[in-house]
Order: structure tokens, then C-alpha cells, then sequence
DNA sequence: AAATTAATGTTACACTTTTCACAATAAAGA
DNA sequence: TCTTTATTGTGAAAAGTGTAACATTAATTT
């Protein structure tokens, strides 16, 4: 079985490439090519297709079309992957506002928030509905994954609930370690601590311009 | 010296725990306790700890004021860190309306955008500028850091401008692999990548909720 | 048809990060 | 004061991840 993590996220990256390649008219690539464009070593992403049983030929390289295929098999995009948005502030708003999950097969259907003044919002192209109709969505509409971009002070409570509902993946936007069951997936996207580590790095080798170059 | 990338990142995580400890009125902290509120092991607490030459008591644990003076004299804040925002859209929105930075010391000074629509805009705490006052900008105030959240077709070629004109770090919202020099930094925020992987660990072990529990 | 070539596929190695085990030690208690 | 105890601090083992070297092979050339 495959483990699954880094190879993952990678695969992504080499989905982007391999999508703009094919628009450009490219039908094959060779390892270095794609590695070149994704920053990964060109032994890396052959090792990520053989780990994920993809196959290229001796010397013309990879099939773009079929690499296409197959990574979005692995991600299972024959269906539609439907997702709520909770708490729809400055975050939440941006999210619901983009449009480029559809093409990934991914449908942002509904949004939830406590305060009643969202619920009117006109401008957005789901709903808002408050809190207590959640449970009931969630189960109705088979929804697994919850994108969460509520106040910090209120993400653990906001989390329980999702659980509670049945939400197996919570993606987090708040800067607090979510305390869930082993069985639930969290994604934490902590802006503000990126930020911070940008800025330490970027101090840390100063203003002359000698990174570690190797 | 110090290697560093993912103990920067767990420090952060320290300190907002310690923060909130602090606020609760405790003097002290344990390795355990801070593992268990950030979800490290209580090892790797007193490690990350020891490399960056922070003591403990040997009974007492950790003074929890010390250790945040010691975090923050790590990340240097001492000084307003002056950050700009490249592209006032959807999501260059949310982070100019977001007020949590300022508590870590980062400022968000101005901001740019190529469309003239959006130098108008009155809601937003800083100014919107056109593209062409950028370099001038950026070295006026000793800017080196900036938030690209650009559409993707133009990340590149901005992120090209940035550098130019003198940045040395990058948070980038564009699912893109951005091609710099080796003395740039670069933090990719994906979110579109980290929802598929979410929604990929959590379709990979069925909706029957037993994780590797381990 | 044989040799060469240009790529893939894989095995072994190196590095990084985490976990484990336990030594060290200061505080508390006897 | 001596012993116990609770916690830190760290060196060694393990796990995870990436790199490098090379064996493999299908196409191309001679
Ligand atoms: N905006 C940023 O740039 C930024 C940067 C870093 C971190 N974050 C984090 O992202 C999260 C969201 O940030 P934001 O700027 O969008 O905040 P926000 O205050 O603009 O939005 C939060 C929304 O959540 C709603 N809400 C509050 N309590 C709720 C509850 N119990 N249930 C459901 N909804 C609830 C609020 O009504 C509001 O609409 C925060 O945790 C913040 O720390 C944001
Ligand atoms: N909004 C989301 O939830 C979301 C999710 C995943 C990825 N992203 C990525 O984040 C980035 C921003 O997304 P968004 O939704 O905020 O986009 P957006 O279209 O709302 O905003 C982009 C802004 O950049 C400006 N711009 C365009 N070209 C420019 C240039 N050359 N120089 C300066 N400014 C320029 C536009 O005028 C616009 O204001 C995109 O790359 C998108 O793929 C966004």
C-alpha cells in the first residue's frame, strides 16, 4: 500500500504542470522536464509515478494524457467532492468567492455562520445558513470535509460540532492545535505562523544575498 | 547553529499555547503540558527547547515568561516587521482586514494592485497603490518581505518584479511553483492542494472511522 | 542484426527528523 | 542529611525522506 503524504501533495504539483503542459499541445514528458518545473528532482518523480503504479516508456517518457488519468483515479475524481465552508468572515468569504475548485471536482454547497447578518449575504454563490441546520446538511447531503475559518476562540468548539455531525476532514484556518479522535483528518493553514517563519528565514540570512548555496 | 525550519514552526505553535497559559494566570509549564496542548511529544518540547539553548528547571519545568521572551528574541521582535500585499483580491482582502498580526509584531504597510478599480477602496486599513510605485516602495521603506496573492497566470512574472525590486521572501498563494534565485525564500500557501489531500486521507480510509490508531 | 543511446525503474546510501531510553539533577520528603 | 521523586537533557536507535548510482530496456543508429 502506498504511504502517502509528501508523494501526495507532490502529485498535485505535478497535475498543475502536467495540465498547463497539455494546454501548450506537449503529449509526453520525460522526468526532468517535469521535475524542472515542479522543483523536484527528476529521480524523485520517477520514483512517486512507480510508487503510485504509473509506468512511462524506455525512452519517449510519460504519456501526459495518461498520467492525467491516472492521478486523478488516485484521487478518485469521478465524483464530485462536496464541501461546506464554516464561518464566513474575511477568509470564508474569499473561499466561497473562488472559483477554482470546480475544476478539480470539488463543490463548495453551503456555508454556515452564527451571525444572523451573514444570512442574507446576496453577493455569494452558496447559501449561509446558521449553525443548528448544520447537523442536519452534513448528514443529508453526505458531506465529509469542512473548510473551518472561524474565530480562533471558537475553532475546538466549531471542530466538536463537525465531528459530532459526522465530519471526517476539517481544514483549519485558526491558529490552535485541534484536539480530534485519531480518526479525523485535520489540515491546518496557519497564514500568520507561515508569515513569521518566512520572515525569521528571510532575517536570518540578512540583506546580502549569500543563502546557502550548494 | 541552528538547522531550522520545523522546530520554527512547532516554536510557534509553543507560543501561542504559552500565550493563552500565560493569559490563564500559570507561572509555569511542563514539557508534557505543552506537548500535549500543541500535539508534540513531550520529547521533542524539551529538545526543541534545548537547541535553541533554552533551560528548564530540573522539577520546576519551564518559566513560561522566560521562554516567551527567549521566542520572541528568537524571531527577532523587537522591530516592526513591514510586510506588503501584492494583488487586492479576494484573498489579498482577508489578509488586509485581518488584525491578528499586529500582535506578532507584523505590520502590513501598503498594498498594490495592477487594476485602478482598487485604489479607491476606503474599507481597507492601508492604501492600494499601482504597480509602478512598487520598487520605489519597497526600498523607501526597507520592505522584504511580500504577499503575492495574485492570479496564477501572473505569479511568475510578478514574483520576478518583487525580486527585483529588492524582496528576499515570498508567501505565495498561487498554485504555482515559482522559479527564484537560491537567496529567496518562498512559502507556497496552497490551498486548493491541501483540500484534495485532506479530502484524499479522508476518502482513503472509508467513512467506517478507524484511522491507524497507534 | 548489433551497438549505441536516452530514457525509465530500482536498489543502496545519506541525511533528517522523531522516538526511545536513560543519565543527570534539583526539589521534596523522610 | 540521606533518600526518593519528578522532571529535564541528551546520546543512541529507528523511521522517514530524498539523493545518487546503476541496472534495465526500448528506440535509434550503424
Ligand atoms: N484573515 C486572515 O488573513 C487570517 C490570517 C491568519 C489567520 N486567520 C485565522 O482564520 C480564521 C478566520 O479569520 P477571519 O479573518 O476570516 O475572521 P472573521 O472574524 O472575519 O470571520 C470569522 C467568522 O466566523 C463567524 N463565527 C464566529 N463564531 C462562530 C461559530 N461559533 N460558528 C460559526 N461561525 C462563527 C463570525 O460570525 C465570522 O463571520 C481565524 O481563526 C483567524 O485567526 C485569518
Ligand atoms: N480565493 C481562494 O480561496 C483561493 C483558493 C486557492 C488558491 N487561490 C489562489 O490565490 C490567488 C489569489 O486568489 P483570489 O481569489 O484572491 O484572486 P482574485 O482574482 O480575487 O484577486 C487577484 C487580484 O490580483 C490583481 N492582479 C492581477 N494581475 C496583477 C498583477 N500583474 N499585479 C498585481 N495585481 C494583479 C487583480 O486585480 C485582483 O485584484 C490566486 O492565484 C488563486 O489561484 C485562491
Amino acid at each position: 500500500m502506498i504511504s502517502a503524504n509528501r508523494n501526495i501533495r507532490r502529485l498535485l504539483r505535478y497535475r498543475n504542470s502536467l495540465c498547463k503542459m497539455q494546454e501548450l499541445g506537449f503529449e509526453t514528458v520525460y522526468s526532468y522536464n517535469l521535475g524542472r518545473e515542479t522543483g523536484v528532482s527528476p529521480e524523485q518523480v520517477r520514483k512517486d509515478f512507480s510508487q503510485f503504479g504509473i509506468k512511462g516508456n524506455k525512452k519517449g517518457g510519460y504519456n501526459i494524457n495518461e498520467l492525467l488519468i491516472t492521478i486523478r483515479e488516485i484521487f478518485r475524481k469521478d465524483e464530485l467532492q462536496k464541501v461546506i465552508v464554516v464561518g464566513v468572515g474575511n477568509i470564508g468569504n474569499a473561499i466561497l468567492q473562488y472559483k477554482g475548485f470546480q475544476k478539480n471536482m470539488i463543490e463548495i454547497v453551503a456555508s454556515f455562520d452564527i451571525d444572523p447578518t451573514k444570512y442574507k449575504k446576496k453577493k455569494l454563490p452558496v447559501p449561509v445558513y446558521s449553525l443548528d441546520k448544520l447537523p442536519k446538511f452534513v448528514v443529508e447531503h453526505k458531506i465529509n470535509t469542512a473548510i473551518m475559518t472561524v474565530p480562533e476562540r471558537v475553532a475546538q468548539d466549531v471542530a466538536d460540532l463537525l465531528i459530532e455531525a459526522g465530519i471526517k476532514g476539517i481544514m483549519n484556518f485558526a491558529p490552535t492545535v485541534l484536539k480530534v479522535p485519531p480518526h479525523i483528518h485535520i489540515v491546518n493553514i496557519c497564514i500568520g505562523h507561515e508569515l513569521e517563519s518566512l520572515i525569521y528565514h528571510s532575517l536570518q540570512m540578512g540583506n546580502n544575498g549569500r543563502g546557502k548555496g550548494s
